[in-house]
DNA sequence: CATGAATGAGAGTTCATTCAT
DNA sequence: GATGAATGAACTCTCATTCAT
């Protein structure tokens, strides 16, 4: 059955990847589950049904795990934004936006603890590293997004407005997955955080700046 | 009970309450250098100059230090927008955000750590309980803000308003303290923060299309 | 019956003490028993009769018992030491030589993988710092109680002599200890022991510095 | 079975023989770099440039690496003795001492942590097996040495001797290779160590008293 | 009430050894 | 025979919490 011009080599190495996966899937439940400290090394290679010397055999320590699971949600979210990049050409800002908010909440409302943790624990393990080499791709596709709609955008400074935007982005989304407003149907919830980023790009600056009660009777 | 001779146990209470201070600001500082699983309760103790049972008789644990510590935060933020409340019938919208922003920053950048972690970790402590009453006052100090410039504000639901303002503003100030964009200057920053909750508060969405009237019946 | 003027602390001092003896005396047998890697600090807590967190109240790692194993046999030879200096007016060199072989083989006998351990593994851990400070004291009394015999001994170098002494006598009475030639008597190995020291101090380099063979017919 | 062909098996062996070859002298650097317990079957195995289970193939198990390099250094060292033996016609005691003292001293500052590990962990190992199989052939040469010179020593026991010899040699060898004493240069310190392995030969213990003839009856 | 020594469960990590390929 | 991924027992050390003093 098995031919011998099989590459040696291929089984094994298909093997090392779903290992891989398996790991990183379980450390997604593990952490979700209990957060950074309250996950423990053991318990992943238990859910994942492997030993802990395979845990280690393949991420050096507790924080590889995080770092992997960032980069697994950063090539979640690259896949979205280049779908969505990709139809973009017949989208509206406010079409593309909404997409990418009825999207990225439905990623987030899986894991809902594991996306603030990779938010707010991250940081605090290697700030450099991890935070810029995939964080970068998000960053450059959504700068790239906006710039594609920079006719309906009024914020100066790209840079900084991308940073704003997904900062604003991520907080929302997070917030309406993790502990959302009671009381409010899903489409509102969507289109306010829609608002809340367009409202960002495309506010006239103008009418609000001199906002002197004399302004408006 | 309650004799003419107050002082009989006022001063231990008296004692009490600045212990109790004591103690939560050493928190704040071990809390803010280590985060919260870095912390350890004998350390908060030796900063406080107390012993580790002291610290166990006002807190009945760990998580209890970080409930007082949002207490603490939520506390200085009710403060602050109090100030700016009552002199907001002479500001605008505007004027008055870029104060709260401003104000909010300053606070932010003395224990940037902290903050995020009563933002993070806090939840996962006691979600409901701690969050709800504590944050109430905020809640309830911004909402009041906002209707009283509700002419400005075209967010139809005052509530959902409340709650994407109070997370924007949040996440922004504790980015732009704690990993704030590289080569903006603070008074872009702040406009940036203050453009983005005023575009989702004041942006006519109709430019944008999606939001026409006869989207919504 | 506790006398109110009891000095309040000396009971705790009394206690910790006492309970640092405990761990020290524990970890002696546990590292006898078992050498340095193969002890492990539970068994030591263990056999102390107190918790693992006890012993590191006291001691902040493996290392450190260790080196309060060497400092504890340091002690008990600059005992050993001290009371044959004492005595040295009226001795001998080889009297002395005799008295501290003999006692020290008393010392070794007990304990004697954990001698060998010290000597072993101990300047793997620190090097500089145990062996130095606590090791002089040895050093010292040694090289004093040659100064005292100087008369008798042909070396020049004094602290070489010191250096080559120390070695043989701690070699050659740990050898006698751990696994001593077979059938011979305990005196026939003191004294042999004595003559190694003793010939080394006193030989007339003369005589055998030209050894040809033609100067023995 | 063993057919004029010898080929066919023998580079089969050869092979074997120059990876165990191999093997021991990786483990030989990784163990003085590292210490026993520091020293890892798996470095030992990357270091030699195969597999764990190639190592496991040859060697059972981690002591019998130090095994092997024991076995290593013996046979180093019996060459050392065969040639100095060879020569030891024409040379007096002494300088047959001094020679063997400045060869040994070159073997043992190559690999001066390995040695040290030899002369203290192996004996917790096997204590019995290895020592007295390997080792016996150094005994053996060490006392037909010293039997050679007979006329020069006045200790009566020459197994005695010889083990006593023996101690102290590796000892102070040992010690000028590890942790030489401070500013004593090279010469003195051979010269040293020379006069110690002699002086415990060759001293007439008469002048320093107690070893008068009438104490021995 | 304050103290702080004592506790001990539990966590991350290592590494000798095995065995399917 | 050779390989090296997988195993998992075991170890060092931490720290929230308790309670005798």
């Amino acid at each position: 059955m098995k031919s011998p011009q099989k590459p040696r080599k291929e089984p094994r190495q298909a093997r090392s990847r779903f290992l891989v996966e398996t790991i990183v899937e379980a450390a997604a439940r593990v952490f979700d589950a209990h957060g950074y400290d309250g996950a423990n090394t053991n318990e992943v290679a238990r859910v994942a049904g492997v030993s802990v010397g395979s845990v280690y055999q393949y991420f050096p320590n507790k924080d590889a795990l995080v770092t992997a699971l960032h980069e697994r949600h950063v090539r979640h979210m690259v896949r979205i934004l280049d779908q969505v990049g990709a139809a973009a050409g017949a989208l509206s800002l406010r079409e593309a936006t909404e997409r990418l908010v009825a999207r990225s909440l439905e990623v987030h409302r899986t894991e809902p603890r594991l996306q603030r943790l990779l938010h707010a624990d991250l940081p605090t393990l290697e700030q450099q590293r991890a935070l810029s080499e995939a964080s970068r791709a998000v960053l450059d596709r959504t700068r790239q997004l906006l710039a594609r709609h920079s006719a309906e955008i009024v914020q100066p400074d790209l840079d900084l407005a991308t940073y704003v935007v997904l900062r604003m982005f991520e907080e929302l989304v997070h917030a309406a997955a993790l502990d959302p407003p009671p009381g409010v149907e899903d489409g509102a919830l969507r289109r306010a955080i829609s608002d809340a980023l367009l409202g960002y790009l495309t506010l006239a600056a103008g009418p609000t700046r001199a906002a002197s009660p004399a302004d408006r009777p």
